[in-house]
DNA sequence: TCCTCCCGCCAAGCA
DNA sequence: TGCTTGGCGGGAGGA
């Protein structure tokens, strides 16, 4: 039943047509003395934005609402009444929709600015907001609770918070991704995956203690608010239920998707780490549904802020709702840990801090992780391994090689790729059969710009997006501009027939490195959970937002800046799914063929090995992986690498760009994992190397303006060396096996002159049909001696991550499929 | 049928 | 004591 509140408010247009002989109906007066009515239509919702924006427009309007009687209105709402039949007067309703707390939130947020000028402050009346917005004071408090929680608005006073807008994003987001860290949430979220499991097939299990004992160190967290200096917290309610409070279920809720890769947390998995451990006994289910209800509520306000967005899994139990994270990626803070790069820093607020090689190295081998999960001998090799590579790299000195200015001065600019993208892609989905070349000459044709400009006077655009820039007199001469804002560099394996991959300039829009190889896997003795949840999308969905339908919040800047990204993929989206998923039939009919999904992409991040001890990664890495040897901080990967997925599966681009041109990389591609690089190359370093397909090979390099168009890098016979410039950079390659299909690496040395180091760009080849068995996988690299029902000794990272015995994380393929609302 | 989440009751706590 | 704040869960709209 409705409220008399709800009924109070009518339609203006149903008004007049239902009430000839009421008096005339303009805007239904709304009394201060009657509680506030809801927006109507969307029409009336325009109105109301426009009131709050402007005003004129809103005193004009309360003074009319003053000049009109409240008899008035009850009389007219009693004439409403009378004439409109019930089904009339329902209709005459607004939708739920119109009513949500998220189209609230917009309008709430359009109220201000993003960035306010810190000399003005922002103060917000709950009565005045209230009132303008028309709406109860309870859903202002739901949304200035969870803004509270991100430090967007402090409260100053009884009905009165300050607006702080996204200045202190940055930080929050930083600070609730090192508690998140700390508070294990990783681990929490993969025991409740496992437990969920183990309790399909075996709701006997004894799994409870270890899941009570994994929940144990988060205790304290669920009794804190993660605060900010200088940004005080005053909540009405000091204690009791500050802690069970809106603000902090939202930080935790964002702790989730900080700390989880891909970001994509379930509203089950997230109800269940809010509701704490010493609720998951007894898990009521009463509790359960109350706490996905207030999820909702929070995932509405991020939503509207634009941070997460709802997506879909769909697992073996069913479609679930989740919300991925789409907000700007949080770097893990390094003030602890000095790069000796010599990077400068170029990054976006978000990004200000770089990723640390020993953060990372901490998220793949956490020295306290878990007793949850046990490593296996080859991983505690291994970990030693990096390791002492480390301290190798740490103290050897570079011996960078300079690089002429002229080399500079002829560096292309990047070309915006978003013309070529359809055609790219197009292509990539319907004609597999068609060559690099004929990709490439599309690209090339499509943008002229991809032609590098010899001119010596063309000067480096620095500020304009650059990518890979190759030289100009050279015949291959990439030089690589650093981005160093973050101290990762990346592996993207590409599926099969995940290849259809874009990119776009989208300045601000990055794609960030993760601060660590949080690669989200499943341990498992039994292959089956590796149906369960998990995500490759990841960040190669960001940017996919449909467009807010606030019109003021098309303003604000950081949406502009996702705009032209956004369009890309959807573009990418737009294709049919069909093709994907036939292709998809194709590659994995052997696994499941009652189902659609689609498979995890590979994220691994290579671990540095010392260059003696390469090729015997090559030799020895098993599933197609080899772990190498990185000199590069690099930033997030940009540029294009629309290869054949036949014959390419990994490509492992350090990235060094300033330039904001992402790897926009369409749904279920690929992921990306950042490198722990930090080895030194000379530029001789050559590490074996397939004989990959040189159209696609040539077609990447210059897609990623790695060597000029028009520029063949020699592929068949085996890459020699290529030279990269008149100076020492160069293209290195071996070929150390016989085998094609194997994967192997192609690697390639470059100097960049602004980092004055040396950088190893590898390109890697992986066996098309390893990663097709799950569970011959799963057995393979996660058998355990004592038979299924036992612990494997060889287990999952904290993060979930898995590991060969290479060193390289291996992410079986899962069934997954992530569908946005 | 289930997901989503609006709605408002009512209690805690503040002024 | 009145008001503010916000936890909470019923139940309805929508998919």
């Amino acid at each position: 039943l409705k409220t008399p509140l709800k009924q109070a408010s009518t339609s203006q247009l149903v008004l007049t047509e239902r009430q000839p002989d009421c008096q005339p109906l303009t805007t239904p007066p709304k009394p201060k003395e009657t509680p506030p009515a809801d927006p109507w239509t969307p029409t009336s919702n325009l109105k109301m934005l426009i009131s709050a924006a402007s005003p004129e427009i809103r005193s004009r309007e309360q003074r009319r609402q003053l000049s009109d009687s409240s008899s008035e209105v009850l009389q007219k709402k009693h004439c409403l009444q009378e004439h409109l039949l019930g089904d009339e007067y329902e209709k005459s309703q607004p939708s739920r929709k119109e009513k949500s707390l998220g189209l609230l939130c917009h309008k709430f947020l359009a109220r201000y600015p993003d960035y306010p000028s810190p000399s003005q402050k922002s103060y917000i009346c709950l009565d005045e907001v209230t009132e303008e917005l028309h709406v109860e004071r309870r859903r202002i408090y739901d949304i200035v609770n969870v803004l509270e929680s991100l430090h967007m608005v402090s409260r100053l006073a009884r009905n009165r918070y300050v607006w702080h807008g996204r200045h202190n994003l940055p930080q929050t987001l930083q600070a609730l991704k090192k508690v998140g860290e700390e508070n294990k949430y990783i681990q929490q979220i993969q025991m409740i995956k496992r437990r969920e499991y183990e309790h399909e097939f075996d709701p006997d299990s004894e799994r409870n203690e270890e899941m009570a004992s994994s929940f144990g160190s988060s205790e304290q967290s669920e009794m804190s608010f993660v605060e900010l200096p200088g940004v005080e917290f005053r909540a009405a309610s000091v204690n009791g239920r500050k802690y069970k409070s809106l603000r902090v279920m939202s930080q935790k809720f964002v702790m989730l998707f900080l700390v989880s890769t891909p970001q994509i947390v379930s509203l089950e998995v997230a109800a269940k780490i809010l509701i704490g451990e010493d609720q998951l006994e007894d898990l009521d289910k009463s509790k359960f549904k109350t706490k996905i209800r207030r999820l909702y509520d929070i995932a509405n306000v991020l939503s509207s802020l634009k941070l997460i967005k709802k997506v879909h899994v769909t697992e073996e139990r069913g479609r679930k709702p989740a919300f991925k994270w789409t907000g700007p990626e949080v770097l893990p803070n390094t003030q602890d840990i000095k790069l000796e790069a010599t990077s400068t820093t170029c990054s976006p607020p978000i990004s200000e801090s770089i990723t640390s090689k020993e953060q990372c190295s901490k998220a793949l081998f956490p020295s306290k992780g878990k007793q949850n999960f046990t490593r296996h001998s080859s991983l505690i090799k291994l970990v030693k391994s990096i390791e002492n590579d480390r301290r190798k790299i740490q103290s050897a000195p570079t011996s960078p090689v300079k690089i002429s200015a002229s080399t500079y001065q002829s560096l292309p600019v990047f070309p915006n790729t978003i013309a070529q993208f359809p055609a790219i892609t197009k292509h990539q989905l319907e004609g597999q059969s068609k060559t690099a070349e004929e990709m490439q000459m599309k690209c090339v044709l499509s943008s002229p710009e991809t032609v590098p400009k010899p001119e010596p006077s063309q000067q480096p655009a620095l500020s304009q997006p650059l990518g890979v820039c190759p030289a100009s007199h050279s015949s291959v001469s990439p030089v690589i501009l650093p981005h160093p804002q973050s101290g990762v560099s990346y592996a993207i394996y590409l599926h099969p027939s995940q290849a259809h991959t874009v990119t776009t300039y989208s300045p601000g829009f990055m794609l960030q490195p993760l601060p660590c190889a949080n690669v989200t896997g499943i341990k498992s003795n039994n292959s089956k959970i590796l149906n369960i949840i998990t995500t490759e999308e990841g960040d190669t969905q960001r940017g996919q937002d449909e467009p807010t339908k606030s019109l003021a919040a098309e303003e604000r800047p950081e949406m502009k800046s996702e705009t032209s990204s956004q369009r890309c993929l959807k573009r990418s989206q737009a294709l049919p799914e069909s093709n994907l998923i036939k292709r998809r039939k194709s590659d994995e009919e052997s696994l499941d063929t009652s189902l659609t999904f689609f498979p995890s992409g590979y994220l691994i991040p290579l671990t540095h090995c010392t260059h003696g001890n390469k090729a015997e990664c090559s030799t020895k890495e098993k599933a197609g992986v080899c772990s190498l040897q990185h000199t590069a901080y690099s930033s997030p990967i940009t540029g294009v690498i629309p290869m054949p997925a036949s014959e390419l599966k990994t490509v492992n681009i350090p990235a060094f760009h300033i330039t904001p041109l992402n790897i926009m990389l369409s749904p279920n591609s690929i992921a990306a994992a950042p490198v722990l690089s930090n080895s030194c190359l000379n530029s001789s370093s050559t590490s074996s190397a397939p004989n990959p397909s040189s159209s696609a090979l040539n077609f990447m390099l210059q897609h990623i303006g790695l060597i000029p168009a028009g520029v063949q890098v020699p592929a068949n016979p085996p890459l020699q060396h290529v030279p990269v410039s008149s100076q020492s950079e160069n293209i290195s390659h071996s070929s150390g096996s016989t085998n094609v299909q194997e994967g192997k690496v192609i690697e390639f040395t470059f100097y960049s002159p602004i980092n004055e180091s040396n950088f190893v760009f590898s390109l890697q080849f992986l066996q098309p049909k390893e990663p097709q068995e799950p569970q011959a996988v799963t057995e393979n690299f996660f058998r355990t001696p004592g038979g299924p029902n036992t612990e494997p000794a060889l287990s999952a990272n904290s993060d979930g991550t898995q590991r060969t015995s290479q060193g390289t994380l291996y992410i079986p393929q899962r069934k997954l499929e992530v569908s946005e609302d």
